[in-house]
DNA sequence: CGTATTTGACCTGCGC
DNA sequence: GCGCAGGTCAAATACG
């Protein structure tokens, strides 16, 4: 402060300029009223230092340098580069100050020593200039002024994107909390279950509760898709066939038993395979397995459902696929039987491996309705905006996997399960047991207007109960994934255990089954309801997932498809070729 | 030129 | 055993 003057000025919008770097440490001095403006400084001095060399001349060397920045604040800060006491350099300070609305109240007292010497000196300086040199300067003035409007324009968006970064940190955080307190409170809620239904099931033996309470643990992992699982899944994927034959039909058990023979067949081919991949299944073998594993029949079982379980997702719209914040990677068209529309087959490339696979076809009765299905489990972590679609899928698929839990019948009646687990829409959602899969149909496409929903999310606990057709929009929440997952649960095996079962015998009891106060099905409504209004990431969650809906109806996002999303990921799955 | 998509071939299961 | 259908592979092709 030895040697230059700061000032501020509050309201006036002039251009500024930006003192070379020369100037900045030979002897200018900035000031700046607030810290905050420290933080951005050096940024508007990068820029300005181009603006000033690239516009150098010798008027220049006697123009005003006095630069404003806009930085987060509304307050404008100029800064004064006071050329050692030139005096066109003052008489400019005036025009520019004063002349545009400065207010000289906003001045320090800098400014005043300043432009009090600029007024004395004013005339005579004013006197010796010609028009030339007048309209000269004033072209320089216009540049500079462009030029740093350019600059400014570069900060800002220097400034958006370091924004935007925070925000996605922001939203990152966000959404590993939520995804840590829902599976707490999964977890909560079933360690309050098995408390209640240890009480009652004391004949059980204590490794019978141990593989209880491993599975329930595991499930909710799983199913939410929210935490990289490689080795979940290669566990998965070594499940052994005999404990699939104890989870289902006969027919379904076949089913199974041959696709996941049939996959392993393939998968085993050396020469079709990844190493990626290849090392996830090259040692697969049922009997291997089931000797190496011979103490995990509940999460084998269910998890080797759970690879099977599919969720079909019934949506409007025009775009090739509905973009689900995944990056696929086609890999097969088909032309179905009965449908005149092919059938496209995508692998998820997020991460190497991924088992996931989807199959987009259109509707035959109606082409602009497209149908997804979804199979398998991610085995990495999902960006948020892929987490509502993955959550939902993955908790209905859970549905299906403990709503096929063998019967008496082999399998439940579907619709029965489908009106137990969706009271209040059984129209939307559909559970189809035939073969050669179980399979869960979401139908997204009754949705009248699902930007009502982001408008007014607010207005989702008094349309919850009521209205099928916005439930569908909710459904794709990972809260309502949450309250789908409790649903499935508690309905399907309530039914699982009013219907009874012979072959449960074969299995682990679930504790619910043997536990006589049931959750309602209105207790479940109400206990989502109030955990998804009272959610305080449920609104982005809600938007994430509408946009996943949406997005697919757009036109632009048929920028997401693999076409376009897969460049980041192509070695993952094209080094097999 | 690297990567994604296309598309015919191939594999497997199932029904007859 | 044969044909059909679903699913996958991988060479050919398209694309940026």
């Amino acid at each position: 402060m030895d040697k230059g003057w700061g000032l501020t000025l509050d309201s006036d919008p002039v251009t500024n300029f930006f003192p070379s770097k020369t100037s900045s440490t030979t002897g200018p001095f900035f000031r700046l009223k607030q810290p905050a403006d420290m933080f951005h400084f050096p940024v508007s001095l990068a820029g300005s230092s181009e603006d000033h060399h690239g516009t150098s001349s010798p008027s220049d060397e006697n123009c005003l340098a006095v630069h404003e920045v806009d930085f987060f604040s509304d307050k404008k800060h100029r800064i004064v580069d006071d050329r050692e006491h030139n005096k066109t350099t003052a008489v400019n300070v005036k025009e520019t100050s004063y002349g545009e609305g400065g207010s000289a109240s906003d001045l320090d007292i800098g400014l005043h020593l300043l432009t009090a010497n600029a007024r004395s000196d004013q005339s005579t300086v004013d006197d010796g200039l010609s028009s030339a040199m007048k309209d000269k300067r004033a072209k320089n003035m216009k540049d500079k002024r462009t030029k740093n409007e350019l600059a400014q324009l570069q900060i800002e968006l220097k400034r958006k994107k370091v924004e935007n970064q925070k925000l996605r940190d922001m939203l990152s955080h966000v959404s590993n909390n939520y995804s840590a307190l829902q599976m707490h409170l999964m977890t909560s809620t079933q360690q309050q279950r098995n408390r209640g239904a240890e009480n009652i099931q004391e004949h059980e033996t204590q490794e019978g509760n141990s593989k209880v309470k491993k599975h329930e643990m595991i499930l909710p992992i799983q199913f939410m898709g929210l935490v990289p699982s490689s080795t979940a899944e290669t566990s998965e994927m070594s499940h052994s066939s005999e404990e699939r034959t104890r989870s289902g039909s006969p027919i379904k058990r076949k089913n199974e038993i041959s696709q996941f023979n049939q996959e392993n067949s393939s998968f085993r081919d050396s020469r079709r395979i990844s190493r990626e991949e290849s090392s996830e299944f090259e040692d697969w073998d049922p009997n291997k397995v089931q000797k190496l594993n011979p103490a995990k029949p509940i999460d084998q079982s269910s998890e080797a459902i759970m690879r099977k379980a599919r969720v079909s997702v019934r949506a409007r719209s025009e775009a090739p696929m509905i973009t689900d914040g995944c990056q696929w990677r086609k890999y097969g068209q088909k032309m179905a039987k009965g449908n005149p529309c092919p059938r496209a087959y995508y692998r998820c490339t997020m991460a190497i491996g991924c088992p996931v696979r989807k199959q987009v076809q259109r509707c035959a009765e109606d082409r602009t309705i497209l149908i997804t299905t979804y199979e398998g489990n991610h085995n990495h972590p999902l960006p948020p905006t892929a987490m509502a679609m993955a959550s939902t899928t993955a908790a209905a698929a859970n549905m299906l996997l403990l709503g096929s839990m063998p019967s008496a019948d082999g399998i439940m009646n579907p619709n029965l399960l489908a009106r137990a687990i969706l009271p209040c829409s059984s129209n939307m959602a559909t559970i189809s047991a035939s073969a050669p899969f179980p399979t869960v149909t979401l139908d997204l496409t009754q949705s009248p207007n699902p930007l009502q929903f982001q408008r007014t999310p607010n207005q989702f606990q008094v349309l919850f109960p009521g209205q099928p057709q916005n439930l569908a929009s909710i459904s794709a929440t990972p809260v309502f994934s949450q309250a789908l997952y409790n649903q499935s649960k508690f309905s399907g095996l309530q039914l699982s255990h009013d219907m009874g079962s012979p072959q449960l015998g074969h299995r682990v009891p679930h504790p619910q089954l043997q536990q006589p106060p049931q959750p309602t099905l209105a207790d479940t409504l109400s206990a989502s309801t109030t955990t998804i209004t009272n959610d305080p990431s449920f609104t982005a969650a809600l938007a994430a997932a509408i946009t996943s809906i949406i997005g697919g109806a757009h036109p632009n996002s048929s920028r997401n498809t693999p076409n376009s999303n897969n460049n980041s990921n192509a070695n993952t799955t094209n080094s097999r070729q």
